[in-house]
DNA sequence: CATTGACTAACGAACGATAGTTAGTTATAA
DNA sequence: TTATAACTAACTATCGTTCGTTAGTCAATG
């Protein structure tokens, strides 16, 4: 009567449902149904409904802290490299423009993004959760980038952590944008690759 | 019998409820509870729960429109006024932290905006509004606001909507910030402070 | 001026449906 | 044989909603 990875099914159908509807608007009935068992069965794997919610903030926000490329790159690995990426608007575009289309795409962390932002103002853990991953993460992994490419020459500013807002935190919002109405995805793209390039232009070493 | 605006402190205290819960996660008897009657008195004045929240979306987003600064404001309206407001970067600087703090603090504009977050992914309706009030009305009014900086000599540019996506979009990021922890305003709008110098800088049209 | 009647907005009580949860039972696999 | 994970059945609480009633308001009427 075992079905192996019951417990593991209900987290992602459970994350499915709070990522559309949220946590108080989904039923342990909708869950059960969705993985193909009773509800009575789920008691099995959670002691109750909240502890379903409590697991997939632990366990796949936890994986997103393995996975996320904001969370695990450290930029200065290249500064003693003999081979050093991204040195040029071109390289920058397209690494950014890739990193989009993955967290964009990538089901989990698309999903506990969408989740976050429904549940971002039930409580102040929640909360602080959001701000990490949609904010401060992402805005140190830029920061970095950005001194990065300042010791390189590449870029010349003073305040990197300015900069790195300039560059991070419009696609923030055109992230959340694709999320509501994935259609308007390549027009998104589009403003993307512009602001990257112009942002290279105006930050542009040679030009200060 | 009669206690004279209970559907208007209906609206409210399901704007206030739904702005921290969510509308599936408020129930009736609740919003009955914060007004100070019993919940089928709800009945008398609004047909069902859905027709409190589409009255909500309609009304108190419609008054939005109204008072926004983002809708209502028109730069070119100032083409050929005599005295020119903001047109240095501390003006403009004045000008966004005012109108930030107007918009953080508005208790209607920013419960609508808590609203509307939680609620965004329920149906296209209020995917489309979120993006209107978040992103289209601002882009369009900062697009306006560059094109008219450009117009006087302040700022040199070749694209002014992308322009206006590196000036307005990190604010949008800042304001959800404070919206989820509000105690960080005071850091947040320093950000904002040095964001927008640092922008008018690297723009000015004196140094192309 | 007093009475009436229509109208409104509140009420208590109850509805069926569904919520989350528990208990007890059965089947399966180690 | 024992532990685990599924099941059925039932529980209580609460959900959104409806019903019939009561208490005020106000305009028209006598």
């Amino acid at each position: 009567m075992d079905r192996g990875n019951t417990k593991q099914e209900i987290l992602e159908a459970s994350l499915d449902l709070f990522s559309v509807q949220g946590f108080e608007a989904t039923s342990i009935s909708q869950i059960a149904g969705a993985v193909g068992i009773r509800k009575a069965s789920l008691y099995s794997h959670f002691e109750n409904k909240q502890a379903i919610l409590d697991a997939l903030v632990k366990d796949v926000l936890g994986q997103y802290a393995e996975h996320s490329i904001f969370a695990k790159t450290d930029w200065e690995k290249y500064n003693d490299a003999e081979e050093k990426p991204v040195l040029t608007s071109d390289a920058a575009a397209q690494m950014i423009l890739g990193q989009i289309r993955y967290i964009l795409h990538d089901p989990h962390i698309s999903k506990a993004r969408k989740m976050l932002a429904i549940e971002q103002f039930q409580n102040e853990e929640l909360a602080r959760l959001q701000t990490k991953q949609n904010y401060s993460d992402v805005m140190q992994y830029f920061t970095g980038f950005v001194k990065y490419l300042i010791r390189n020459g590449v870029l010349a500013g003073e305040d990197p952590e300015i900069m790195a807002a300039q560059l991070c935190l419009p696609v923030s919002t055109w992230i959340n944008l694709c999320d509501r109405e994935p259609d308007r995805e390549p027009e998104v793209m589009e403003l993307v690759n512009k602001h990257i390039r112009q942002f290279f232009r105006m930050y542009d070493a040679r030009r200060a």
